[in-house]
DNA sequence: TTTTCATTGCGTCATGTTGACACAATGTAG
DNA sequence: CTACATTGTGTCAACATGACGCAATGAAAA
């Protein structure tokens, strides 16, 4: 194996070594969750992938749930680790349980490179149904980690998403998919935008998510009905043009609206 | 034992015994699948209820997933083993993931009096997720036939719901709180009334999953918006009063509103 | 047979929401 | 100090929604 950093690839093994080991008696069987976590900077809608340490493939990161662990507990698990963060916007979205979706034959290849034999009947080469979570968090603020199966961990621009690993893209696609449906009677922004921000962020950041051009002076209206956000005395400084106001969000109202809901059609 | 009828019982404990040994070979461990099966009937939300063999409880249907079998088969399986029918609207909208949700005293208690001992390592007393769907079925088609670990199978009026065992209460409403979300971005209907129908009988049907009165005439302007429906020549006969027109769905508008949504909110 | 009355079909009107666009104010760059 | 991109605010027509009127129908009561 062309083993360049030697020291990285042994400590890689060890660690991966130790999860094949102990996960049989910490992990519930057959389940795992998947975490679609998105982000927001430079006007682009971001998601946090994770580089196959063998394959030009990326993944999402995901993870198993402890024996005694809450399905949610472990997304928020992994979000942690990945991301540093702790409270954030997560919500399961859809459970991917076709069998095709276990590939025994793809982690048999892997851990083969690693080094690693195992027999066909260990825990982690059967099939897996996983839970698809989805989450919103604040890009500055997250701090990327890869985990014990991958060499990196960066953000990827939605329209730019490279080749995924498994059904990954179809779970990033549902997900994307649901962050839209959501937009229609959720609130959004608190998780993706810093504390202070502007009409036009915002309005990029919806823009971006929908893949789609909305009127400045109809957004705004529409938004200011919402009466979630709080306009500050303050405006934006060191940018170009027109300085526009900085808004926060009003909490209270903010998760109100995300419990009640926005457009209450009947 | 009070066994009063002795031929029930045995046979009962055969087939539970039969399950209990070939689960552990069969499904995947750890993991479920429970159904709200929703119909209407006299202007009237029902669901389909299992009667617990022992408790004076009730339960959801559920059932277990196949080794080789998709999570999505699973629930057809299950509801057309309590149903009859095969092709319904079935949609998975939460899993239910907590520890405490899985109470292996309640099932232990439940074996002892089939007069069945078992170990405590036995799979089906192990902690279980599992994932929630909801069906809408015509009410008139069904034929509800119960499950092994139930002595009968009969619809239950949604406003009059029994105590039900473990989590299931909790399971039900999500599946009600979805079904009222969706009204808002789906077309309703198809798969919960009989081909030919009335207007104010698919305003009844709105108001009772709503829990709302709805007023009659801006209720037909706003469905007809939708372009779904088909007004047949005929009116529905031997009703007191004026005989109103049927109706009936245009089913390839139907579906392309299913596939696209209604309220497009931006 | 005629009258009563709940119900249905169809329509109106005021109000609210949305889409399209105009114009003045602001701040940077040339 | 002028040009220009951008922001703040407002207008207006089109459309959707909520509240309600009224005539037609058909079974039941008088």
């Amino acid at each position: 194996m062309n083993n360049l950093v030697p020291g990285f690839y042994m400590k890689k093994n060890e660690s991966i070594s130790a999860l094949l080991n102990a996960g049989e008696y910490n992990f519930l069987p057959s389940l795992s969750v998947d975490c679609v976590i998105f982000g927001f900077h430079e006007n682009l809608l971001k998601v946090l992938l994770l580089k196959h340490r063998h394959l030009n493939m990326w993944a999402l990161p995901g993870g198993f749930i402890g024996k005694d662990e809450p399905t949610d507990a472990a997304a928020y698990r992994v979000l942690k680790e990945r991301t540093g963060l702790n409270e954030i916007f997560l919500q399961q979205f859809h459970v991917f349980g076709e069998p095709e979706r276990s590939e025994k034959e793809f982690h048999l290849q892997d851990l083969k490179k690693d080094g690693i034999n195992v027999t066909e009947d260990l825990w982690i080469l059967q099939r897996f149904v996983t839970i698809g979570y989805y989450a919103l968090v604040e890009f500055s603020k997250v701090s990327p980690a890869p985990d014990t199966l991958s060499e990196k961990c960066i953000w990827w621009d939605i329209l730019k998403v490279p080749s995924l690993i498994l059904d990954h893209r179809k779970i990033l696609d549902k997900a994307l998919a649901t962050l839209r449906m959501q937009l229609n009677y959720q609130p959004i922004g608190y998780n993706l935008l810093p504390e202070k921000f502007t009409m036009p962020e915002l309005q990029k950041l919806y823009e971006t998510i929908l893949d789609k051009k909305l009127d400045r002076r109809n957004f705004q209206r529409k938004i200011l009905g919402f009466q979630i956000l709080q306009r500050l005395t303050e405006t934006k400084k060191g940018v170009p043009h027109k300085s526009p106001y900085l808004y926060s969000f009003n909490l209270k109202k903010y998760n109100h609206a995300l419990n009640e809901g926005l457009n209450v059609g009947w």
